[in-house]
RNA sequence: GGGAGCGUGACGGAGUAGUCAAACGUACCUGACUGUAAAUCAGGCGGCCGAUGGCCUACGUAGGUGCAAAUCCUACCGCUCCCA
């Protein structure tokens, strides 16, 4: 009679953990990964949520570590939360930042999360979560509310934080209103009366302070998750050349072209484990000997994450569209058009707005960074024929019409 | 309320009257190399001029002194620290 229950127990409970260990901070998770087990399997179905502030119109490779997190609690049965910080993003969030960042508008705001949904739904598939906003709790604190609030932590407390210590430290201002940001984030939870909270690394202080108000105010435990970061093992930042940032609504070509350019060789198990869904006994044994030959491993990411987000034929083409343009350095399939006939070539780049400035222009000319046909070309009065392949850089291209 | 100090380009940070479009570092861009990258090396990194020189705009904001100001003076704005 116990057999087979106990085992099922066990299958479950080695789902949650690969669960737990795939994108989570070994450090991140509270109150401890015993009681989160627990908790897991209860029978309770645990309404999580990630809060997302909309400080820029697209969901990036950053964002969806948790997500993708949420997306497997849901596959064990709890109900991921989205909570888009509408209301929090015009204070502006202290974290990671040694400055002040700058509050948005109600305007900037609305503009930013009209593709979010959009996005989302790429991971989460529509219906799978429940979706609030903050300002419909946060508007409604009259002052009074909010000194009670802010009554349940110290300023010891807050300044604990690395961030502000830095601060003090550099003798940077501090706004009082930093402090607050905190405590509305832990406002969140207890409005939603939530079960758990993900968010990145970076949020683990935002988080427990929601776990401490929970505790508080409803005597209710909440859960933290603190995700790992997008960095390499050398604390190198992913960002390099054009767009840097992977964004899911970048077509085919830019999200291979940008997970080649910007991913370092060092971080490509990483990725794989933290923003795709690989099962991670594929990664691990392919990571091995992949290694070796990095190039090879890292095409790979590029081709499943734009399989993630568009499909695999399109994954396909992006992959030979790559090969073709950068390794054999040849043309891509698609040039678009500009019709520079008769014009000289600074021109052409200036106005095509391939480069900023007639002065940018210059230098990537004097520097041979400019390209007719491949074959480089220094004068800036040359003029193309129409039909003719300008190149600016090694990935802009026009064809003169 | 009193006192001291600070405010420079994407960021950090020099410069404190002329040689400053502003050292140096990071970030970024181009080129070489390569396996996409990284590292390394070379160049660039306000704008405009058919231009090895010239012009315009810039060193918190507004005025002033002076042949000449990022540099001096005044006011204002912002920030930091100390005392109360």
């Amino acid at each position: 009679m116990f057999g087979p229950k106990l085992q099922k127990l066990n299958i479950v409970e080695s789902a949650i953990k690969e669960v737990l260990e795939r994108r989570l901070e070994p450090e991140g998770i509270f109150p401890n990964k015993e009681e989160v087990i627990k908790r897991f399997q209860s029978g309770e179905r645990l309404r999580v949520y990630l809060g997302i502030d909309p400080t820029g119109p697209e969901i990036h490779l950053g964002h969806t570590i948790p997500l993708l997190f949420l997306k497997q609690l849901w596959e064990l049965g709890h109900m991921p939360v989205i909570v888009i910080g509408d209301f929090t993003a015009r204070i502006g969030d202290p974290s990671g930042k040694d400055n002040a960042r700058k509050p948005l508008s109600e305007e900037e705001i609305k503009n930013n999360m009209g593709t979010y949904l959009t996005q989302l739904y790429k991971i989460l598939p529509k219906g799978s979560f429940e979706l609030n906003y903050n300002s419909s709790w946060l508007e409604k604190l009259n002052f009074a509310d909010v000194i009670k609030l802010a009554s349940h932590s110290t300023v010891q407390q807050m300044i604990q934080r690395d961030m502000f210590q830095e601060r003090l430290k550099a003798e940077r201002p501090i706004g009082v209103h930093e402090f607050l940001y905190p405590l509305m984030q832990g406002y969140d939870s207890v409005a939603m009366e939530i079960d758990g909270e993900v968010g990145g690394n970076d949020q683990t202080f935002n988080m427990l302070v929601g776990r401490d108000l929970e505790h508080k105010l409803l005597n209710k435990d909440k859960l933290v998750f603190a995700t790992r970061l997008l960095v390499s093992s050398s604390g190198k930042k992913m960002s390099k050349s054009e767009g840097s940032l992977i964004a899911l609504n970048d077509n085919p070509q830019d999200i291979f072209g940008k997970t080649m350019a910007s991913i370092p060789d060092e971080m490509i198990k990483s990725i794989f484990e933290l923003c795709t869904e690989k099962p991670i006994g594929w990664i691990n044994e392919n990571s091995g000997p992949m290694s070796q030959n990095p190039y090879e491993w890292k095409k790979k990411l590029a081709f499943e994450l734009v399989a993630m987000y568009h499909n695999e034929n399109e994954a396909q083409k992006a992959a030979q569209e790559f090969e073709k343009v950068f390794s054999k350095k040849e043309l891509p399939e698609e040039i678009q058009e500009f019709a520079g006939n008769g014009m000289e070539i600074i021109d052409i780049i200036t106005s095509s707005g391939m480069v900023e400035s007639r002065s940018e222009a210059k230098r990537l000319l004097e520097q041979g960074g400019v390209k007719v046909n491949q074959e480089t070309v220094k004068d800036w009065m040359f003029k193309p024929n129409q039909g003719d392949i300008v190149q600016v850089g090694p990935r802009k291209f026009v064809k003169i019409k």
